[in-house]
DNA sequence: CTGTGTGCAAACTCTTTGCATAAGT
DNA sequence: ACTTATGCAAAGAGTTTGCACACAG
């Protein structure tokens, strides 16, 4: 795993940022385990669990750099707590109402035609679809 | 406008909501002016602009019991504070990235192909398409 | 009258900030 | 050494709650 370490460091230098402790262990958690939402207690959890004790400061400034970096990106749910992805490119979700869970849509050929023109001076920066769900009444 | 009062007053009967004079103010604001998404405190305002001294709470109160009866219903961008939308079928909107503003998407003809089945157990309660903007570099 | 709704202020949750200490280069 | 990052605790923003008073039916 040596290796892995390596590439995260050097993946967090390109990015301008000081390869330090924390910053390490959050991403090898973030990136370890392919495409993840986490909100930030949950991340600062984890890195406790696994024996990385970083302060829940830290954790909140960490991701917003990630974010800023475009390792990873903020979603979209109206959920009280901000969901990060670290899955940056437009792909979509399962949301569990309720349960604010966010699920990845698998293997989905999900397709949007006509997106439309955004107004005078604006680009596109991303595109969110979010299927909401609820438990099926019986 | 005393036709339109009786309509609000009559829906919100219908919903099992006494027509209340805040509760029939603050659906005026809503509904008066065709389709909108607003924050709690911008209902707020409004509602004070207008003469009807409403307290904060009961605008949270009212924009959640309002939801519950699906007259309204909550916007997911990952803002801070919770916009709710008058307009409750499945329709789209941009989010300006920065400047926390939602906009209406025009007459679109944007179309959702393929959408994934839910997983076992679950339905889809609505669907969002958010197409995130930032302004155009020069 | 009786039950609901409202307003206020306090409580809560998530997030950000200020500043002293620690770590990276 | 010099600069940047971290941790802590306090502050902030948005939202919710408990309870006394007011209003609708």
């Amino acid at each position: 795993m040596a290796d892995a370490v390596t590439n995260v460091e050097t993946r967090l230098r390109d990015c301008g940022l000081r390869p330090t402790r924390q910053r390490v262990a959050l991403a090898d958690l973030l990136f370890a385990k392919g495409d993840r939402h986490l909100t930030v207690e949950e991340l600062h959890e984890e890195a406790s669990l696994a024996g990385v004790p970083v302060s829940l400061a830290t954790v909140y400034n960490t991701l917003h750099q990630f974010t800023e970096a475009g390792l990873i990106r903020v979603l979209a749910v109206e959920s009280a707590r901000t969901y990060f992805d670290t899955n940056v490119s437009d792909h979509h979700h399962f949301f569990v109402e309720g349960r604010n869970e966010v699920l990845d849509i698998p293997v989905s050929n999900l397709q949007i035609d006509n997106i439309p023109e955004p107004p005078e001076g604006m680009e596109i920066a991303h595109v969110d679809v979010i299927i909401r769900l609820r438990e099926k009444q019986r």
